[in-house]
Formats: structure tokens, C-alpha cells, sequence
DNA sequence: CCTACCGATCGGTAGG
DNA sequence: CCTACCGATCGGTAGG
């Protein structure tokens, strides 16, 4: 139960800084927030790009604690991948703010800082890559020309989340996973449909490179 | 060609406005980027934000020019999402800088503008919306418990693109924008796993709201 | 945590 | 298209 000054400071800066982002989000916007002038904010907090690292790293932090685990267990590859895209899906709407902060507002960091979440941000692809891999090798997944794709394709997916999410909307958090990973795992074409598509796949094959 | 000062100054500040984002680029930053003074832009524009909304316009008008056409073809449904999907990866792909900044900057257009431009982006989300209500009626697509998850997660995946692809990357956009349609319509699972997890799919339902 | 302030930079303009 | 400048706002600090 965070209530501290510094923790007030960061809950604020994280939603506006979500909301707003963090260049066009000043110590002054922050400070009204919090009930404190700019200048005040300095005796909790070292400076504006301090606590963006912080809100940063924290939520890739937490997103990787959830992650590995999952990816790492002995389930299936499509067991996991649904685990992955489901716990992706409700930490995401549970935490918007952190979200769209630890998504986007990164690119914001300078020097070691931006290197350092960028390490981590590798982390969690390699995840899905391996996992994509296990699941190719085990003929649970069809083999893809190039993984890197599917894995950017699934990110993308569920990165949006926080971009469209209200809780005042029509789906809870785990309608939206489980939907999102029938898409992705299952696709939208009816089976019926899948297999005459399938057999005419050359017909609609790009003219060439 | 556009090589005028005006066009050479929306050039320069699509590129910049998609890389370093609207808020963080100054008048001085596409003043250098053109070889003038930041005060000399102002013969050849009005103001910084009438910059982004011709950016932002031009963008969407484009997409939407492209996207209408294709959903409102008589094609089957699959064809068409097939079609808007390779479609949409290729704009996107070739022109990265004015798709990210139509995709993300678009929200520090003010009033009247951001209203117009958000009643565009609902005529490209409609469309989708017409396409997935097409193939579900016609047992093309599986039918879905909501279909704006869908397309907020067909649209996440395609509007993704835009941040990743390089042209100095493996793929080509033809081959990202095929692989993206079969993840999205085809999905990853290989037949004989699908028929195995469909049996089984109450099993991993959520376990209540 | 406030008062009072710093130098830097912002979008934009007058006048030529 | 430049010179010269405007008022506003920025992140941050000294001193209490």
C-alpha cells in the first residue's frame, strides 16, 4: 500500500506520463497532481528522467516475472503460448498506465538507461521466440517462414491492449485474452474454409521480390 | 516530385515528427533539417500543428483509399481480409514515417482537428467491422463472441508493423504481409492440434467474471 | 515543502 | 529568407 510521498509522485507520473507522455508532461503538471510546486518534487525524486527509468523498469520487471515462468514450464507450446497471451492481457489491464509507459515512453531514456531496458525488452522476445520454437519442433505449431514475424504480429496484438482497454467497456480482462488467443492460436477461418484455402495457397502467393 | 519549400518541410517533419514523436520535435529541428531558420518556416507554413494535421490527413485519406475499395469488393470475405491485410503492410512499409506518425501523433491535434481525424479513423475501423459481420454470415469466419476484440487485434497487429520494419530487414513487405495473414487468419495451430484443443475448450475457459 | 529564481528553449512574429 | 526579438514555459536549484 504505497502512500509515501515519492510513491504518490510516481503513481501520478506514471498516468500522466501514459496518458500525455513523457515530453509533453512537466514536473509542473506532475506537482499539481500531488498537491506539491515543481520545485518541491525534487526532495523525493533525483530528476523527471529518474522516475520515467523507474516506472520503466519496474513494469518490464514485472512483466518478465510473469512471463518467464510461463513460457519456461513444461506444459505444451500452445498451452503456454495461451498462458502467455492470457497473464499478457491481464497485466496489461490492470496496470494501464505502467503499460503504455514501460511500451512506449521508453524511446525517452537516454544512454545506459535506454540500453539497459532495451536488454530486457530482448529478454522477453526471446521468449516467445523459444517458446515458438518448441512448439515448431514439437509439430504443435506449423512451421513459418520467418518467427520473427509471428512474434512481432503476437506483440502487436497484445501490446495494443493498452492502447484500447477501458474497464467500463463490454469484456473483461479474460474474455479479452481468451479471445485474443483463439486469433492467434486458432485464426478466424472456419475449418471447412482453412482447407480449401489452404490447397489453393499458391494462387495468392506475391507475383516475387 | 514534391520538391517546393512547403513539401520539402512536410517531409522533413514527417520523418522527424515519426521518429522523435510531435512534442519533442522543434520548429529549429526541421528549420536544420531544411537548411532554414526556425522563424523562416513560417512563409511556407502556418503553424507547427497545421504541419501534423496535413500529415496526419494525408495518411489517413490514403489508407482509407486504399482499405475502402478492398472490404467493398464482392470478393469473398477471407479474399478481402487477405487482400487488406497485404495492402495495409505495404503502405505501411512504404511509408514508415507518415504511417507512425498518423498511427500515434494524431493525438496532440487539438479540438475540431482531432475530432475529424477520429471520426476517419472510426470510417477504417467500421470497415473491418463490415468485413468480419461478412464472413461470419456467410460461414466464412468463425463466429466471434466480440468482434471489436478482433479487430482491435487484427488492427494491433498490422499498425505494429510500421514500428519494427526496416528495409534493410529479411522480409520483404510482401512476405511480412503474407505471414501476417496467415497468423491471423489461419492461426498457428496445425490441424491436428486444433481438432484436439477445440474438443477441449471448455477446459481452459476463464473461471467466471 | 515553499519562495524565488536560473539559463535554456519553446512556437511564433515584425520588419525588412 | 534573415535579423532580432517576444512572452511563455521548461527542468532544476539555493536557501531557508
Amino acid at each position: 500500500m504505497p502512500s509515501g510521498s515519492a510513491d504518490r509522485i510516481l503513481e501520478a507520473a506514471t498516468r500522466l506520463f501514459g496518458e500525455r507522455g513523457y515530453p509533453s508532461t512537466s514536473m509542473r503538471d506532475i506537482g499539481d497532481a500531488v498537491g506539491l510546486l515543481a520545485g518541491s518534487l525534487y526532495s523525493h525524486i533525483s530528476s523527471k528522467e529518474a522516475v520515467l527509468l523507474q516506472i520503466v523498469e519496474t513494469g518490464l520487471d514485472r512483466y518478465l516475472g510473469m512471463l518467464l515462468p510461463i513460457v519456461e514450464s513444461d506444459a505444451p507450446a500452445d498451452v503456454r503460448l495461451r498462458r502467455a497471451v492470457t497473464a499478457h492481457v491481464e497485466l496489461v489491464t490492470n496496470r494501464v498506465g505502467e503499460s503504455l509507459v514501460a511500451l512506449h515512453q521508453w524511446k525517452f531514456l537516454s544512454g545506459e538507461h535506454r540500453e539497459r531496458i532495451e536488454a530486457k525488452r530482448h529478454v522477453a522476445s526471446d521468449a516467445f521466440r523459444r517458446l515458438l520454437d518448441d512448439g515448431i519442433e514439437s509439430g504443435t505449431f506449423n512451421a513459418v517462414p520467418d518467427r520473427d514475424i509471428v512474434i512481432a504480429g503476437i506483440l502487436g496484438t497484445l501490446n495494443s491492449v493498452a492502447e484500447w482497454y477501458s474497464p467500463k467497456g463490454r469484456a473483461t480482462p479474460q474474455e479479452i485474452g481468451e479471445q485474443l488467443a483463439d486469433l492467434l492460436l486458432g485464426g478466424l477461418l472456419t475449418p471447412a474454409r482453412r482447407r480449401a484455402r489452404t490447397t489453393k495457397r499458391t494462387d495468392v502467393a506475391p507475383a516475387g521480390r
